[in-house]
RNA sequence: CGCGGGGUGGAGCAGGGGUAGCUCGUCGGGCUCAUAACCCGAAGGUCGUUGGUUCAAAUCCAGCUCCCGCAA
């Protein structure tokens, strides 16, 4: 089949890299180039590298929407004239004019079980939300987000102490995987689209800077999903001695307080209390200027002092 | 030139011109029914790199390099 594939991380472009292997992907569409990191250096987005590696022409419009670039994209994919645009996390809305282009229509890999958790962060809500089983779907794209008919899924259990991180590339391989299998079955009518259910939808916002303060008055479970949730990125940090700290992991400890939620009652392990007077045990951190270690090596140089309460 | 912290024995840190120090780990010994506990002892470092200042640099100065936090 004729391909255009549009995305932009690391989730898109493990998508990719399976794709070139059974179909012939003619362009890849993906965000601009963004100044990141210290020293606003520019860095392409994970697709545009992986594209590159495969000698796939690469294009970058600021808009598919509006402007020069949306004009000038719609007539690059006229040309084109794909079988079929995938979609992976791209981060731009496709209009109506691109979406009806492709004659097996555009299709969007998700990283949930639709229709749970549509929108910008369904790995990271999923976890945060503390559910068991999570999957890829593919849908066909429509004008609303993530709410097209559903193609194919995949599922995957979530162990108690999966991290986001450890769900995105299960998710990602996953994804690379289902869109193979939805492409090969589309191609040979073998798929009915299932119409969502709305009423069981949810969306998962994008996740905020205010979300990554830890906030130890929660119940220690919902701390700890939290923590989960946001690893290894954004993270989940708090202050300790007035510096930020972030907590990559951490773990649930059977002992409980009547201390002010956020103090440290175990001074030796990293143990902190929280709301509903359970305490969770910082595993996995990184204070600032410092590398990310686990929390018996950062206490062999940094003692805690009695009573400390994290805020 | 976006702002800032840092590179010191295997790990994490302290020291801040003139015997290199702490916690943990490692090795040996002791104690113990026993232990990741406790006690005694030992090994292990050209203090990121290059140059400069000095009688003397881990320490002060400059360049380079690598790591990290913020911001975006």
């Amino acid at each position: 089949m004729n391909i255009v594939f549009m995305g932009t991380p690391d989730f898109a472009a493990a998508a990719l890299s399976e794709l070139v292997k059974a179909h012939n992907v003619r362009a890849v569409f993906t965000q601009p180039d963004k100044p990141k990191n210290r020293g606003k250096k520019m860095l392409p987005p994970a697709v545009k590298v992986c594209a590159e590696t495969y000698n796939i022409p690469v294009y970058q419009p600021v808009s598919l929407r509006k402007g020069e670039d949306a004009e000038s994209s719609l007539e690059i994919l006229k040309q084109l004239s794909p079988d079929c645009i995938v979609v992976a996390a791209y981060g731009q809305i496709l209009p109506e004019s691109i979406l009806s282009l492709p004659r097996y229509g555009c299709v969007n890999i998700h990283a949930s079980l639709l229709p749970k958790y549509r929108g910008a962060a369904p790995i990271q809500r999923c976890i945060i939300d503390g559910e068991n089983v999570s999957g890829v779907t593919t849908m066909l794209m429509e004008k609303g987000l993530d709410t097209g008919d559903m193609l194919l899924t995949k599922s995957v259990d979530i162990p108690d102490d999966m991290t986001a991180g450890e769900l995105h590339d299960i998710l990602a391989r996953l994804g690379g995987e289902l869109i193979i299998e939805t492409l090969d079955k589309l191609e040979k009518g073998e798929i009915t689209p299932v119409k969502q259910d709305n009423s069981l939808s949810c969306y998962a916002g994008m996740i905020s800077k205010e979300m990554c303060l830890i906030d130890f008055s929660q119940p220690a479970k919902r701390v700890y999903d939290i923590i989960r949730g946001m690893s290894p990125a954004p993270c989940a940090f708090t202050y300790l001695e007035g510096k930020r700290l972030k907590v990559y992991f951490a773990a649930l400890s059977d002992m409980t307080s009547d201390m002010t939620a956020g103090t440290v009652v175990n001074t030796s392990d990293f143990t902190v209390v929280c709301g509903d007077g359970n305490c969770i045990r910082l595993a996995e951190i990184q204070a600032e200027g410092g590398k990310r270690m686990n929390s018996a090596s950062f206490l062999n140089g940094f003692k805690i002092p009695q009573g400390t309460v994290l805020r």
